[in-house]
DNA sequence: CTGCATCCACATGGATACTG
DNA sequence: CAGTATCCATGTGGATGCAG
């Protein structure tokens, strides 16, 4: 069972207790959502799986890899994920220069989490998709 | 391994290819980041993990449970997840109203995954944090 | 080739006030 | 009690152009 997701939130009873600058402490000590949050941005689950499936990918093969994804943010997207340690950078000195990219031990560490969640998702999504399909129809009947 | 996350962009050689209305196409269809975008927001998976602590949970009481969320930014949360067929809500014909949410089964069978994942963050967590905070001094140095 | 700078559009979240 | 309405601040992502 999760315990520490919400670190110290039960010792807490009111939000009247809780001052300005206090305000976001909670959820930012909170490990699981830090991680997810990394998760929750368009692109770097994706990026951590293309990597993975090739070992080590060079700057230009993702942009390709990845169809519809702008350098500028490929590049912030590979950034956090390097400064997180789930992937590493290496840079050849040359001309021009040829930057690759691979997992770390701990992003790989991090696969059969991805690949519990797609299980998950694929064998969740038909209902899914089906139930938020009639909620919303629902929810216009009743506009 | 998930072979599915991508289910076609391998068929897809250039982006050139794409045009403007196929934009996203690819991403879209892909039913994991379909799920975790929905954890991606800043408060549904702490509201799964709340419900899952209490089998049976009233607005308000989420409202005091998680102390710095707005009743607005909570509805809309609440609802998102139960037109995912995530939680269940129960209205009550009262005066005054009352409403009570819970886990559905498949909110439940979500609950292992969510599990592993905070055990992955807290055990990587001190490691992830230490490597970011000298990633970014070490960019503060470079400007 | 690799990526940063700039500018912009839009979605998300927060504060406050109000209703059935 | 359980939300909705309104307005606003911020951040994230996208397009384009340029630089080392």
């Amino acid at each position: 069972m999760p315990q520490k997701l919400i670190p110290n939130h039960r010792t807490i009873n009111s939000k009247q207790l809780l001052k300005k600058e206090e305000k976001n402490s909670i959820i930012e000590i909170c490990p699981v959502r830090n991680v997810i949050a990394r998760f929750g941005n368009k692109w770097a689950l994706l990026v951590v799986l293309v990597i993975s499936e090739h070992e080590c990918v060079r700057f230009n093969e993702l942009c390709r890899l990845i169809p519809d994804v702008s350098s500028r943010v490929l590049s912030g997207t590979l950034k956090t994920l390097e400064a997180d340690a789930l992937v590493a950078r290496k840079v050849y000195p040359t001309v021009p220069p040829k930057v690759e990219y691979r997992l770390t031990d701990i992003g790989r560490s991090l696969m059969p989490l991805i690949a519990q969640l797609t299980e998950w998702a694929q064998t969740n999504m038909k209902t899914i998709v089906k139930h938020r399909k009639a909620f919303d129809t629902k929810a216009a009947k009743a506009n």
